[in-house]
DNA sequence: TAGATTGTTAATCGATTAACAATC
DNA sequence: TAGATTGTTAATCGATTAACAATC
């Protein structure tokens, strides 16, 4: 509807409000003005207010947002409203957990399906499921209407599974592989590079070691 | 040494910058300028250069950069060069695979321990190692000098562990759990909130689908 | 109505990019 | 030396914060 484009940086905190206002909402609390999220949120009820008023105006003057109204209109925004199939590539330690731990369902994320390039993995059944071949994938997120693929397999494997799924037409790559995929624009990618993470923080740690804490 | 505040922003780039070094550097080229760097990570020449900057000029005029120099460094000013002893707490799926999975000790983090509240999982062994009860754990920190933990426990239970890590002496804690930790600002937190990932993945297929792409 | 709080414009701040003098 | 490329200053761009008019 709105063709204005959002910043990544106000995209990058929407996930924090829908998680705080899905946590003032099960308290049971109705309604809250942008300085009480502030106060709550560690950041300026101006952000607040300018975060919220790219999407339009979801608050009321002398009033402020009501919780659950909020709630549901970022889970829109950020797309939630609609049910998503993915795949897990890879059924590693990380890929298993992934389909192991994630309560996706309860936000509209469908696991679908989980691959592996070892033999020896076929029988094991993770969720009920088998763990598949890859020669079968393409054909599976054609048939499945699979739109998201989690990569959890080797960077070295990675660049070439990712042309596979662009080609089978998914629309997006949740990426744990440690390297940069090479994907058309219309296809979406997000990075968890869990070693960058950890960089990150033994940077901290060694900045504050010395002295400039 | 140098005390000016280097900001997130430049932080969050090393560790890409360290992985393309590492890369040229395995592939045995010696220098590189920035503009051939800037073509190869599609970033401009002139922000490696001033992200370099803020460190000190790592460069040669006329030639261009070092890469294994660079890379040294770049490792040493994210902390890599001292080694970091780390725990993980929560023994479940993401526990278990973070364990098995990151091959931490090549760039010197040592696993040294992994902590449960299940006694049934007190048997079980990972990597060569029994999981541990939760009352061991202050004692742990603090007699094998731990300066990571990682927090894979669920929501509800990250934020009281959390101060109890700091009471025992942590410096930096690498969270998992999908809460906002409260901890004094000397102690390093890095969060890897993998359902906010999730989410701007999905915003941005909606926003595709919805013809902004 | 008066008070509260948003929506939005303006001001500030910080990060990125461009330009070029320094120098290898 | 001449050419190349950094280190660094200046210009631009974008994001955040402040201020306040609109309005519930």
């Amino acid at each position: 509807m709105d063709n204005r484009e959002i910043s990544q940086a106000v995209i990058g905190r929407l996930p924090r409000y829908f998680r705080y206002l899905g946590e003032l909402k099960d308290e049971g609390i109705e309604r809250i003005s942008s300085q009480e999220l502030s106060d709550i949120m560690k950041v300026t009820a101006s952000q607040i207010r300018q975060d919220f008023n790219n999407f339009g105006g979801f608050g009321q003057q002398g009033y402020g947002y009501k919780v659950e109204y909020l709630y549901e209109e970022i889970g829109r925004i950020l797309g939630l409203n609609k049910s998503h199939h993915l795949i897990i590539i890879g059924a590693g330690n990380l890929g298993q957990a992934l389909a192991n731990y994630m309560n996706f369902e309860r936000r509209g994320f469908l696991f679908k399906g989980i691959f592996d390039k070892n033999p020896a993995l076929y029988g094991t059944r993770i969720r009920n499921m088998r763990i598949r071949p890859m020669d079968e994938m393409e054909t599976f997120v054609r048939e499945s209407g699979i739109d998201i693929a989690v990569l959890t397999i080797p960077k070295t494997e990675a660049v070439a599974v990712a042309e596979r799924l662009v080609e089978a037409g998914i629309r997006g790559i949740w990426n744990f592989a440690h390297v940069d995929l090479n994907v058309p624009e219309e296809i979406q990618v997000e990075n968890v590079h869990l070693s960058d993470s950890l960089m990150k923080l033994t940077y901290n740690i060694s900045r504050f070691e010395n002295g400039e804490g």
